[in-house]
RNA sequence: GGAGAGAUGGCUGAGUGGUCGAAAGCGCUCCCCUGCUAAGGGAGUAAGGGUUAAAAGCCCUUCGAGGGUUCGAAUCCCUCUCUCUCCGCCA
């Protein structure tokens, strides 16, 4: 959430910032139902006021003994005309916030312009894309042909986009997510969490997820629903809600694997093939809670991190900086880490970190005391993958692929794969 | 799943219709005192919001959440959530 305050006095700014997004803002329309807001605010708190000065001399009234007929009838129609009011301001206050939680976060300065991915600037290189030698196939031939991801059972048993995988191949993704977890926690400073998988609303509104993108996510079907989690990112941030942290307790650093599950509506036709795109996936992620004025050397040094898992692992990729058109909703800088598939001879997202500076915490109240004024204010949050498993697994499988089918493991895997060097069929 | 108890500030915990945003203690901050340490004395110490250019001040809201009764609710009623105890079941 955009600071409302913000709102009210730079409508116009603030408009011009989104709009950088290709995102329209009301301003004037916005400030209109802010000027009623304000007056029924002010109304609806003075006849409260008065309410309260009433009730109490009623009741000193009452303690002295004195009739206190005639001050019942004094504020006799005070309570209509309240309840009026109070009414009326619910109602402004909830179209305000409505308006308020739909807006996407504030751009950074930096953030180059653009509309699609095709705009996001490369801001750095590692390594060189894999010259195999040969003919490179694709991590679902790959699979097919080793016999250990089997795409058919997963729509027997689930529809389409799920994968089974069996064998040295699901071995392979639980090794990844223990090199990760290990990584992160003994050399970045992260500790490792366990979190829910099954999430109430307001952990997603708090995120950002909700109410906007409701069609995105699976739910329970439930008076009072659950919603999986799309990504770690919702329970771990969510860690920080209505909490304030002591000036000395920042930075906080949680790393998490759990599975991520998306309904991926709107993206039919999109790699519709093979386990790029899944409505079940897993992840590990990294969160940072932050004091406002460190969150953006952050994002650097989260980024940094979720690139030492692809440089242990020696698989190519790229870094870019998301343009105005592609960034998320909730960030207001991220860069996106793009790893080289042999298979599809391109560069593929594998991990997306992002600064959402107070836009989180805003929204979950997330806090820490400035050590300065001793006051609690709005700390910043960060978050990214450090990095997605499923498609870590299909960058080894193409980059690490031989002539003949079998798929080399990475020595950084070795401790996990209990001394298998290579996968075959 | 059944029965019961409970949810109050950073923590412990009092408060069962009126001057209670809330006793007391702990913790924390500042000051005084004591040669160090220990002890002692005093003051302060919730959050969110509105008004304001901003601050001060003033005002509003909040005692798990939401609704209700009342001139007035931490306190009474209803619903929900969560926690604890016992029984049952269970990885």
């Amino acid at each position: 959430m955009i600071d409302p305050k913000l709102l009210r006095q730079s409508a116009a700014d603030v408009a011009a910032n989104l709009a950088r997004r290709g995102f329209e803002f009301d301003a004037d329309g916005y400030l209109a139902l802010e000027e009623r807001r304000k007056s029924l605010q002010v109304e609806t708190e003075r006849l409260q006021s008065e309410r309260n000065t009433s009730a109490k001399s009623i009741g000193k009234a009452k303690a002295q003994g004195e009739d206190i007929e005639p001050l019942l009838a004094a504020v006799k129609q005070l309570g209509e005309r309240l309840e009026a009011s109070e009414a009326a301001l619910q109602e402004v206050q909830a179209e305000l916030r409505d308006i308020e939680l739909g807006l996407p976060n504030l751009l950074a300065d930096d953030v180059p312009a653009g509309n699609t991915e095709d705009d996001n600037t490369e801001v750095r290189r590692w390594g060189e894309p894999t010259d195999l030698g040969f003919e490179p196939l694709d991590h679902i031939q790959l699979g097919e042909q080793l016999g250990q991801i089997d795409f058919d059972a997963a729509a027997r048993i689930s529809g389409a986009r799920f994968v089974v995988m069996t064998g040295p191949l699901a071995r392979l993704q639980r090794a990844l997510i223990q090199f990760m977890l290990d990584t992160h926690t003994s050399e970045h400073g992260y500790a490792e969490a366990y979190v829910p998988y099954l999430v109430r609303t307001q952990a997603l509104v708090g995120t950002g997820q909700l109410p906007k993108f409701e069609e995105d996510q699976f739910k329970t079907i439930d008076e009072n629903p659950f919603y999986l989690i799309p990504t770690a990112e919702v329970p771990v941030t969510n860690l920080a809600r209505e909490t304030i942290f002591d000036a000395d307790a920042l930075p906080v650093r949680y790393v998490a694997h759990t599975p991520c599950f998306r309904s991926e509506a709107g993206s039919h036709g999109q790699d519709t093939r093979g386990m790029i795109r899944q409505h079940q996936f897993e992840k590990v992620e990294l969160v940072q809670f932050v004091a406002p004025d460190a969150s953006m050397a952050a994002l650097e040094e989260l980024t940094g991190h979720a690139e030492v898992i692809l440089q242990r692992l020696e698989l190519p990729y790229r870094v870019v900086t998301l343009c105005s058109g592609d960034i998320g909703f909730g960030s207001t800088k991220t860069y996106d880490i793009e790893v080289w598939l042999p298979g599809q001879q391109r560069y593929r997202e594998i991990s997306s970190c992002s600064n959402c500076n107070d836009f989180q915490a805003r929204r979950m109240q997330a806090r820490r005391r400035n050590p300065e004024t001793g006051k609690p204010e709005l700390l910043h949050t960060l978050n990214g993958s450090g990095v997605a498993v499923g498609r870590a697994l299909i960058a080894i499988m193409e980059n690490y692929q031989e002539a003949d089918g079998s798929i080399r493991i990475p020595d950084a895997l070795a401790p996990y794969m209990g001394g298998l060097k290579k996968i075959s069929p």
